[in-house]
DNA sequence: ATGATGAGTAAGCAG
DNA sequence: CTGCTTACTCATCAT
């Protein structure tokens, strides 16, 4: 995932002067991004036709780790802000609905206070003209 | 904040075997606890009164700034789970509100339902009785 | 000086 | 080996 990221460092190279990562100089001329993006196979190819010896070898073995961990390193920072990013936006919207949802139970609340008020004014009127409700409408 | 975090490794030692942070050792036998929890001032006295060189003397203040270094990262760590388990707690009791709401909204309609079905039935009674009802009842 | 944080390095785990 | 994560170091910024 993200393989764009495994890269080189991405530090701005205009602040004060030019940054270099600790990294031990290169014991051939293949640059960081090419030896981060090459395969194994290409590798171990172009090790061995360059004729590197052993030492070499193993020091270029490890300069591609270390520069893959800093790919990966700076993956998981960002997943880590997308993770929280993500849960704020989830928060922010179920604050909106619960807004939503108060707002309308106060809507239905009304609603149901005026049909109630609607219905006694009925069963009212019924009694004041002395008519007989029958029974399965006198229920509350 | 958090001062007792500032404090030395907390790597288990009974693995494999014991671990050691990958600074210079001490140029005296101050330990890390002690040296990052002692004062600038009673630094400085311990320093002059074991009569260190102006190398061992950098040398410490750098441990000194290296060990606190290490308790600020610790507690940055901590800080951010903290502040990651409270949004995701939040998360999760809004979300029991909203399923909150969602059934009091439910029984609302139900009840709200149930009082237009009798408000109407009341009214198809005095429809059938050919009786008139005032003006401000007939209102849905 | 102290504290916080971003980026890089190394160790260790998982696949 | 690859990829991820954690603890640590260092640089840098702010107080």
């Amino acid at each position: 995932m993200n393989a764009l990221l495994a890269g080189s460092s991405l530090h701005d190279p205009d602040k004060e002067d030019s940054w270099e990562p600790p990294l031990s100089p290169p014991p051939c001329d293949i640059s960081d991004d090419e030896l981060v993006s090459i395969s194994v196979r290409d590798l171990n190819r172009q090790l061995k036709l360059r004729g590197l010896c052993r030492e070499d070898i193993i020091k270029m073995k490890q300069r591609r780790r270390t520069l893959k961990n800093r790919g990966y390193a700076a993956s998981c920072r960002i997943k880590r802000i997308e993770q929280k990013d993500e849960l704020e936006s989830e928060r922010t919207t179920e604050q909106v609905d619960i807004d939503k949802f108060v707002s309308d139970n106060l809507n239905m609340r009304a609603e149901i206070d005026r049909l109630y008020q609607n219905y006694e004014a009925l069963k009212k009127f019924a009694n004041q003209k002395n008519i007989p409700l029958p029974p399965d409408l006198e229920a509350l």
